[in-house]
DNA sequence: ACACGGATACTA
DNA sequence: AGTATCCGTGTC
């Protein structure tokens, strides 16, 4: 049981500025965890890739919760993405969680993911969640009140590099990933994120045109 | 390279 | 009801 998680004043700041100081800190999960080595800002205002943009349920969430909500939804169809709001502060955003150096609750999460390669057990947002357990009933949790999920304060130092977010179309350039220069558990590395199509569409066959 | 797969928000 | 889009992963 863990009572020293961070407070909610630490999501009551500037989203860029939370995303970078959540790197090294270690997202706790249910007796797994482990060091934040990638991060993704979002913001609620002026970002088109955020939910906020196109979502009136996402808005809905931002004005109902407080800073340090967790923020759950299904991508693709396939996998959960875990996010924390940051609110009251000079902006508001959402959080992505892309990936873990994994330290806590090892075997738990190698059994839930299938491999015992710890590179593969958290190097992506959809691993993560699924490493982690975390499904779409996790969603609007507290990480600031609960004692079985949360953050714990930066182990060491962490040399922290900007890129470009990941898989996204719209506001592609903002530079609002934030990674661990080098680490061996991100998802993509600085500087290789692939560009996605402009447009990909359907026709009625099913078959992409 | 592509299949997998469902929530959300449109159009009507 | 039907359609378009979507912050990914594993295997082909």
């Amino acid at each position: 049981m863990i009572k020293d998680f961070l407070p909610r004043t630490f999501f009551q700041v500037h989203p860029l500025e939370c995303a970078r100081a959540l790197l090294g800190c270690e997202l706790v999960w249910n007796g797994c965890g482990g060091l934040i080595v990638e991060t993704e800002s979002y913001a609620v205002f002026n970002d088109e890739a955020c939910h906020t943009f196109s979502r009136p349920a996402a808005r809905a969430f931002v004005e109902k919760n407080r800073a340090g909500t967790v923020y759950v939804y299904l991508n693709y169809g396939v996998h959960w993405l875990i996010n924390v709001l940051v609110k009251g502060g000079p902006e508001d955003g959402i959080i992505l969680i892309r990936a873990l150096e994994p330290i806590r609750g090892i075997a738990e999460m190698e059994k839930r993911r299938g491999t015992n390669d710890p590179r593969a057990l958290c190097s992506g947002p959809g691993k993560l969640t699924q490493a982690l357990g975390i499904t779409g009933a996790d969603h609007e949790r507290d990480f600031c009140s609960g004692k079985q999920i949360g953050f714990l304060p930066r182990r060491r130092p962490m040399e922290v590099v900007a890129d470009t977010r990941i898989g996204i179309r719209r506001a592609a350039e903002f530079p609002w990933r934030f990674l661990e220069h080098e680490s061996a558990f991100v998802s993509v590395k600085p500087g290789k994120g692939k560009a996605m199509p402009a447009t990909r569409r359907k026709n009625k066959q099913g078959q992409t045109e």
